[in-house]
DNA sequence: CATGCCGTTTACGTAAACGTCAATATTCCG
DNA sequence: CGGAATATTGACGTTTACGTAAACGGCATG
């Protein structure tokens, strides 16, 4: 049960359509097997598509998951390689740290104007039915 | 002492140009008072540009960033409006759950990733000196 | 066999978020 | 006061991430 996946399956799974996927493919994100001209995806591609599909939620581009992945999936074989990779990792680190900051920020940003308006309809429910 | 900015001086705070700055009030994020023709910038759009640029980071759109200020600014009068406000706002919070999500599952996979690279210079540190 | 249905490539279209001049004020500073 | 620095408004250019349409191949099925 080497799982198999159609283009347009996968697109139904991830709520994506198929042009994206080839999108994908063409800016050498994805390199599914081929059935003569048919996309054929393995399990292995539909793990990069998901890990793709986070790192955009997050607004990341393309050219920056691709080079990530190309990074990661390097062998690095050799020592100063693998010592690059390892600081671009940490500034990748850090970018996520900043943006779980900054969704801290907006949270309490966010409770804050819901807590206002939660208090405007509180007050209001306070007053007797429209002195008028 | 109630500060004021040259767009300039707002620009090199936030490390953006002068140009993002316009292109934001052409969009409708803020609005600066004028002196003449030049813009000044108060406390207030300092904030504004604080905010904007957190969601920036975080992926959003421009023109989400627009409505959401102006939902959240909007006095709310009605209290349809307001029940209305606190159905955004509860999407909003559910898409920065997400991303805090993706974020430690992206975290996760840089660990992994990492680990493997230290593993394998700790293993070459072991070898001897070359048995060339 | 015709007719869907899925898949493929190629190509042009598009919206977003600015960058990059250009031409024209204004303002600051020695 | 006069030149340098800063600001303003167009206007056009560019990149990213697909959408959309055209034109075609393969297969399955009534």
């Amino acid at each position: 049960m080497t799982s198999r996946y159609t283009i347009s399956g996968l697109a139904e799974q991830f709520d994506i359509t198929a042009r994206t996927i080839r999108f994908y493919e063409d800016e050498g994100l994805l390199a599914p097997e081929r059935d003569g001209t048919r996309r054929i995806y393995r399990e292995r591609d539909r793990v990069r598509l998901r890990l793709i599909l986070r790192a955009k939620r997050l607004g990341f581009s393309l050219a920056e998951i691709r080079e990530t992945l190309e990074l990661y999936d390097s062998e690095s074989g050799e020592d100063a390689q693998s010592r690059y990779v390892l600081r671009v990792i940490d500034k990748h680190r850090a970018v996520l740290l900043q943006q779980q900051e900054d969704i801290r920020q907006v949270l309490e940003d966010m409770a804050q104007v819901e807590q206002r308006i939660l208090d405007k309809i509180a007050s209001r429910e306070q007053l007797p039915p429209n002195p008028n």
